[in-house]
DNA sequence: AATCGATTTTTGACTCATCAAACTTCCAAT
DNA sequence: ATTGGAAGTTTGATGAGTCAAAAATCGATT
């Protein structure tokens, strides 16, 4: 099969972003949210799938759904390795703003031979995570999936570090930046008030922040860093 | 008129370079220079010049040739300002090698936002050449445009600075480099022999060198450097 | 001036990715 | 069981970019 093009390259991706965020256990996305999650109509993505499907890079229900297969995985988490070191390389090396990056590294990562992300790869020392803690998948497609609790359901009034947030958008991020939430900071929820829909935080250097519920699902926690 | 696409974009920029390399003054371009330029077939130049034509970019004779307007030049410029930067940048500071950038650097000029590339530029020191020598032009498209010699017309026996290497070829580049032939390099022509259809150099570190005709063609060579 | 060969243009067809809108299927609520 | 609305699929059309091959044009040589 010759190499996949752009558009390939994102219904893969897509999908594959859409599987992990499956709540429910199984694995098939729904034309529907594969289709507005690629700014397509459904009819388009049906279309798509089934040539996706023809290719054997993705198995096609009707009606229900698609997954990724095996071949479908593997070129999706390359995508994802080249989008991830993409931002990564732009904000450590080129100096760029951590909410700028992700529209940038969109249509890099389709340009970038696997020479330049494996170069690049290397001059940042084979980094596990991208600048909004998105693990980066090796060589092979393989990545770490660690669990993270939300803002939402991690303990009151625990020290925990902000491990990744999980919505690229440039004003989000931007707000994110000035009120020190970026992933690495130490922050505590103090309290939580579903009735104001809000979440309230102290971050480093004692900093108050209020945010809404909806932004307070974004921020994945992990537990407090090793003593020492 | 909306963002180029990456086709667009090809076509401007093999007519600007087929425009520069016409030796004589017209700078008319033939249907069939710009389809070999492209790897497309006469037809399909064709057709495309005359949408060009109606954008406003290039002016074109039927059975004559096509020529860039005022707004195409910039155009045109502006995508060889993106494709030159990057190769600097691949190789000063990603270190790829001075013979692969070409390639890359044809992918990634149609991804990169003008952002990415001023903070690039600036990055590098507003630099005038690109690793061949070539002139890179600024934000305005405006580009100095030197007159040099080549190895074939320039005096014998004298230091030269070599300026410029006309040709991307990755082979052609990975001999250049083996043998020094790197431009900044002093080097001096130590007799040419049409016979022969070689052309004998001396180059840094008393190196001897024999290169055929069409080679020394394509290195440009500028008057010796300013003594001290 | 007539012609031959090279160059250029035209024509018809094809692929990829998309949309609008008509049509199907599914399932949850009656 | 039926059905109404949501979700999904199909159909027909479009635009960009391309090729193959037929037709037209140009110009250099006779």
């Amino acid at each position: 099969m010759a190499l996949p093009s752009s558009t390939v390259e994102n219904y893969l991706k897509a999908i594959y972003q859409a599987e992990m965020a499956q709540e429910d256990g199984t694995r098939l996305v729904p034309m529907g949210r594969l289709a507005s999650a690629l700014h397509v109509v459904p009819g388009t993505a049906t279309t798509m799938v089934k040539t996706l499907a023809e290719s054997g890079l993705v198995r096609y229900e009707p009606y229900a759904g698609v997954r990724l297969t095996a071949a479908g995985q593997k070129l999706a988490a390359l995508v994802l390795r080249r989008h991830r070191l993409m931002e990564l390389f732009l904000v450590e090396v080129v100096g760029m703003s951590w909410a700028d990056v992700h529209d940038e590294a969109e249509r890099l990562e389709h340009a970038a031979s696997d020479r330049l992300i494996d170069r690049i790869d290397e001059m940042l020392g084979r980094p596990a995570v991208d600048p909004h803690g998105d693990p980066i998948p090796d060589q092979d497609g393989a990545m770490a999936t660690p669990r993270y609790q939300t803002l939402l359901t991690c303990p009151i009034d625990t020290a925990l570090v902000l491990a990744r947030v999980t919505d690229q958008d440039t004003d989000f991020l931007r707000f994110l930046e000035q009120s020190h939430l970026t992933p690495g900071e130490v922050i505590r929820v103090e309290s939580r008030d579903a009735a104001a829909d809000h979440v309230l935080l102290r971050g480093a250097g004692d900093r108050s922040i209020v945010i809404g519920m909806r932004a307070a699902a974004k921020l994945l926690v992990a537990p407090p860093p090793p003593p020492g």
